[in-house]
DNA sequence: ACCAGTGTTCCGTTCAGTGGAACGCATGGG
DNA sequence: CCCATGCGTTCCACTGAACGGAACACTGGT
């Protein structure tokens, strides 16, 4: 059985009110992708990363494609409910049926339902929020999280995706995930915080590191002033799959770390076991 | 500007572990749809809301397509993380990335924002666990949860889809929304549970009384031993666009309806309120 | 009244999506 | 042990479906 494509490299999704981050319109939607429409229906959902509602102008030019391929893509998945149509002014956003298939593959997640028991325990013993988190390029995408306090407000929904050098999950994952790793180095490191990892050489000295101590750390990389301390979850073939991290104010969890770190490493492999590792 | 199309029926998702639906295998995708291919790729993605697990060969038999064209269809989807291959099968599951773009789906809907800090203080006040649904064609989509006790394991995850004739949200919102009224009378009424709305007379003289009276009730309509209480929230056009509802164990919710019905009643005004009504 | 912008519709060209057949690889029963 | 049967994948020639450009109806601001 050959390969199938592999996803190609994906922007992480920035909120307007969250960081704003440089848009790629023109995407290299060429590597590994067979069929026309389909990729540009995609690359038109794509859009609403972005920006929350659009006009059919709006994603014929940012797409470079005709205005009349645009309306057709549109109106095509607001038929299935993919996209919705704003009443008042035409404009389009993501409909609800996302939101379906969505929650569909969320409730599905075999490792989540793996972690959340684990997490829960994590949670009450620490009182920090706890993160479950994956690799998908250059990125983590947060699957899971039981909040305290109010970071939640800071670290915005789940589902998001930070890039992996500004988080402490990228970083464990990475480490012991070469895949992961160089995806990142292809993608470079762009600067998010005041301590964001800069270089090549920073990363690759950062992953030595995660990989001695086994877990990994990060202060203002991704927020100012947030703190978050992260472990990898193996599957059997030793690779790094997940990580479970917590997260919280620098000044809160600065002086705790030393008594979080058994428990995450604990409950990591705890998740790790259950999945046959 | 002319009307686009309207999303055409979906059958309600059903887990395998609630109660299992029949599937359509061949939908009426005739309707309403203009770019065949793109709406082939939708139909793959619906085919798993039905199995979590799929092969190309599977898909191609569902769809009445060629193996070749499923497997087209899925390598475009897995490109994108749409969907996501199993290693040790090669069988096919939905991806994380439809799950990424249904979180930013429902993290901007301004509906939930608008609702969350009341629903917040009907579970506060109540106790029981409050929902948030909308409307879309003959059924309603829970868009928002806030659980208590462990009613949670019985309604399923959010995002979840159930007929409006066996919920207390689908009829309250019915009563004041026309088409969504008629898009139920049009889809018929397969019964659920024991008390199961079965017929367009009961359908419409329930209807009837909801508008009366300003609540809909249901007990056992939907889960067996279960009872919800809904009102609707209205848009400006005082058509029902949501309703906000509270469910429980009936022994526990049956003694408390008096009380709980004003304070439902108060919150679904206020949400009605914010949205401009 | 104009103009610039929108979302929508129509139409002829051509290119991209189609199905069928063949591939390589697993699995399992005779 | 090998054959049959299933899988996911690849290749290819044909044709119909997706494309862009132009015209449409409508809105809001000047």
């Amino acid at each position: 059985m050959a390969m199938a494509a592999q996803p190609e490299h994906r922007q992480p999704i920035e909120e307007p009110w969250c960081v704003t981050t440089p848009k790629r319109p023109t995407d290299d939607h060429a590597a590994g992708e067979w069929l026309k429409s389909v990729g540009t229906a995609l690359d038109v959902l794509e859009c609403f990363a972005a920006d929350t509602e659009l006009g059919v102008s709006d994603i014929a030019r940012r797409l470079g494609i005709a205005k009349s391929t645009a309306h057709r893509v549109l109106t095509t998945l607001g038929s299935r409910g993919m996209v919705e149509q704003n009443p008042d002014n035409g404009q389009y956003r993501l409909g609800i049926h996302l939101y379906e298939l969505g929650q569909l593959a969320h409730a599905r997640n075999g490792l989540r339902h793996a972690a959340l028991p684990v997490m829960r325990e994590v949670c009450r013993s620490t009182g920090f929020t706890v993160n479950l988190s994956v690799p998908d390029g250059p990125d983590v995408v947060f699957v899971e999280r039981l909040v305290t306090q109010d970071s939640g407000r800071l670290l915005g929904h789940t589902g998001r995706r930070l890039p992996a050098h500004c988080t402490s999950s990228g970083k464990a994952i990475a480490a012991h995930n070469p895949k992961a790793a160089d995806a990142r180095l292809k993608a470079g490191f762009p600067p998010r915080a005041s301590h964001t990892i800069r270089s090549a050489a920073d990363w690759t000295a950062i992953l030595d590191h995660v990989r001695k101590v086994g877990h990994a750390v990060s202060h203002s990389e991704s927020f100012e002033g947030a703190t978050s301390l992260a472990v990898p979850v193996f599957d059997r073939s030793h690779t790094a799959i997940a990580a479970i991290s917590v997260f919280g104010p620098t000044d809160l969890m600065r002086p705790d770390i030393e008594r979080v770190v058994p428990l995450l490493t604990a409950a990591a492999r705890r998740i790790s076991k259950a999945l046959g590792a």
